[in-house]
DNA sequence: CCATTATTGTGTCAAATGACACAGTCATAA
DNA sequence: TTATGACTGTGTCATTTGACACAATAATGG
């Protein structure tokens, strides 16, 4: 699955793409498990293959922000901690059963000072996220908190089936009240 | 003052800066100029020296959405449209006199592919803008609306007093009266 | 299988917000 | 200088939201 995922970025020798895949090793997580813990220097990036993790961190006020609901089929690392080896204050947990493959820091290196076929292939990769990243966050100043959900609801409704809805709520902005406000119109129209 | 920007990122040799200097384009652009007008395919990274600009698109409700309001001293462009060329809807206009510097995709993907210091130093640029993107949406979600503004004031202040206060009020997610409620009440205290 | 907990559905109400309307201020150009 | 337009300050009011409280349902562990 992981080299279809590298797959989608443009084409990659065969030894390339397997020292791409040789510098990542597979885990999993039970549900409720944390994979990272507040304090923690994230030294990995992950990539998720099946399940849903919930990033999220604290307010000033004391209450949990959620950061990002991770659905399968992507990639994640807290980048300001990976790339500048700080800790962060944030948390991740599962909230299901979850398949990864972590990419350390040494093999990100590693890949990165290979050849210069796969460094571009990381810059490429690099470019991708940024942009999406950028794309999605003004995606999100246009939009209100109740076409954020029908957005959610159209471009991955298993995520909205299997993450509660409370986690949800807060993912899009608003509260768990709102929200069911929000899904009660929907199903009387 | 471009070389003092680059300077942030990171030790480089002088051919190599030099090099990258000479890639960029000066210019400037009077108070109501448009950078980039809708369907156009932003072709340039900007770095900007003085002035503010303002990033926006509209809502599907036809209403103006602040992107974002670009101060001095950092750099910007479309990242969609430049690494995808493809066209945005979105525009970017001068809220003061501005001077900036240009650097055409030509001259990034001659940088890029120059040498081995200069990828590696455009890979580490591209490092600090995402963990820098996700950082800054991070914290968004995390601060309420009056906590946005005291934020700006703290950080920004220049930008506070240049620019219009709907369009500030925009930009941190809320209505012009709104924000004159908070600074009512900032100033009563 | 039951008990316990987590999650969801729902109503009420006070507080915050956005929309609207209009007056005051300031800069700019005729 | 005056007139025009852009921006700011402010009040009212209907709407939306979040906080709280509690019942109903689903999931989980013993």
């Amino acid at each position: 699955m992981l080299r279809r995922f590298f797959e989608g970025f443009g084409p990659l020798s065969v030894p390339n793409m397997d020292f791409l895949l040789d510098q990542c090793t597979e885990g999993t997580l039970n549900k409720g498990d944390k994979l990272i813990q507040p304090s923690q220097k994230v030294d990995s990036i992950y990539f998720f293959e099946s399940g849903f993790l919930h990033y999220y961190s604290y307010s000033n006020m004391g209450e949990r922000v959620t950061l990002k609901v991770i659905s399968p089929n992507s990639c994640w690392t807290i980048m300001d901690s990976f790339f500048h080896q700080k800790s962060t204050m944030d948390e991740c947990q599962a909230l299901t059963d979850v398949q990864y493959c972590e990419l350390k820091r040494s093999g990100y290196e590693a890949i990165k000072s290979e050849n210069q076929q796969l460094a571009n292939f990381i810059q490429t990769i690099m470019e991708y996220i940024l942009s999406a990243k950028v794309v999605e966050a003004n995606k999100n100043s246009k939009l209100s908190v109740e076409e954020r959900y029908l957005d959610l609801l159209q471009n991955n409704p298993a995520m909205v089936q299997e993450v509660p809805v409370g986690i949800i709520a807060s993912y899009i902005g608003t509260s768990r009240e709102t929200l069911h406000r929000i899904r009660r119109k929907l199903t009387a129209a």
